[in-house]
DNA sequence: GACTCGTTGGATCGTCGCTCCAATACGCTA
DNA sequence: TAGCGTATTGGAGCGACGATCCAACGAGTC
């Protein structure tokens, strides 16, 4: 083998910041929010810092980007034109199964709020509360309430997932685990919760997620 | 004044778990969430890292323990022997205000969901809804979307206090930025978020967030 | 063929959370 | 009262982080 010369010579596969993008958004996915740090990425990009640097302004503008791309593939991919009501709850579902696929999101959505994903997610249901003919001056504060609940399942998901990333075997262990620790809890001191460990136990996020979301629904309903 | 010994003698003002909380809610209270630093955290306490490890696990256990701290006065202040629609309205609000007088415990109910902060949240909600006559089959559910929807904005609380606190001068300024920025938006491509703008610039966040408590607790009454 | 300038890679910086351990004095026992 | 065990203390030091800075490179332009 040729000795290497005293620098690496140009690359020839152009970085760019989609493929910064592309290659944290993988190590995002496989092994967790905080695997990704500049060294990793450097090193999965066979570059350096400066590099990175010069095509992104820091990590959180590579989590911002990441995000908005994940949610922009959502938010295009929904079909928009069933019923209001069902195109609502599809639009909900389908930010729940990527937010459940790329817990990261559900995270970075409640870190940075301004950033362009936040303003997709907020149109889209904005819209279709329009369309089911919420009363304008009711609009506003319907959408963002929302918003805010599909934001709290969200950082629920990221944090569930960022406790089974280490250690923690898997979700049912998990729950079970869980469960186990609410159902010991004094009956007395703690009715409710000491009675929802069972359901704790067996409950199914998804349906439970639309089960909120039909809630906000019924309630939006009485404003007409 | 003597020369100071060799090494500084045992302090008499012993050194707690509680006094670490105390001085850890304080910086966070004034300097907010990146402020509280462990070096900060000595020079405030006179102490070095050996001591606060001792008292401590770690620094997410601080977190946790001050918003415990927290969250626990909020539920035992708030009266619970109203009827349980106003009650819940209480818990809600109480919970508001302390999450916007404290910004960072929003953040760390998102972060850390299985200490014992939420789950004093979800006992003193779900005993509440049960209080409402929420079918037993619905409560699990009813209560999680509450909760979540609690959790959501609290996060959106945390965000805006962690960007107000460096630069964006006040508030309003920030407020009226950002409606500037959305009604500036294609109104072909975002008619929601444009025609929001001017509600964004003037809303109260207190008020849409009972909004919000309002438009749930409708929707749980149709579940009866 | 010379020059330019957008890219590149990595040495380096300051800060972070945390570990580790020698030193210390409180409180118990005799 | 004297001695001892142990809970507590302070801080040097470690490894990892995000970020900065700059010398070196080469694809385009004329």
């Amino acid at each position: 083998m040729a000795a290497k010369a005293q620098r690496t010579p140009r690359r020839t596969d152009a970085l760019s910041k989609e493929r910064i993008i592309e290659a944290a958004t993988e190590i995002l996915d496989t092994d967790g929010e905080n695997a990704l740090t500049l060294r990793v990425l450097t090193t999965r990009l066979n570059t350096g810092y400066g590099a990175i640097y010069h095509h992104v302004a820091n990590k959180s503008d590579v989590l911002a980007a990441a995000t908005d791309e994940v949610i922009a593939r959502v938010m295009t991919g929904v079909v928009i034109d069933a019923p209001p009501r069902e195109a609502l709850r599809a639009v909900a579902l389908g930010l729940f199964d990527a937010i459940d696929a790329h817990p990261w999101v559900g995270a970075q959505l409640s870190r940075e709020p301004w950033r362009p994903a936040l303003l997709e997610i907020y149109e889209s249901i904005g819209r279709l509360l329009d369309a089911l003919h919420v009363p304008e001056r009711a609009l506003f504060d319907a959408a963002g309430a929302l918003v805010n609940y599909v934001l709290g399942v969200a950082g629920q998901n990221a944090a569930n997932a960022r406790a089974l990333a280490h250690g923690e075997a898997d979700r049912s262990v998990f729950l079970a685990t869980a469960a186990a620790h609410w159902s010991q809890l004094d009956p007395d001191k703690y009715p409710f919760v000491h009675k929802a460990a069972t359901q704790l136990r067996e409950h199914d996020d998804r349906e439970q997620f639309l089960a909120g979301v039909d809630i906000f629904l019924a309630g939006i309903a009485t404003l007409r």
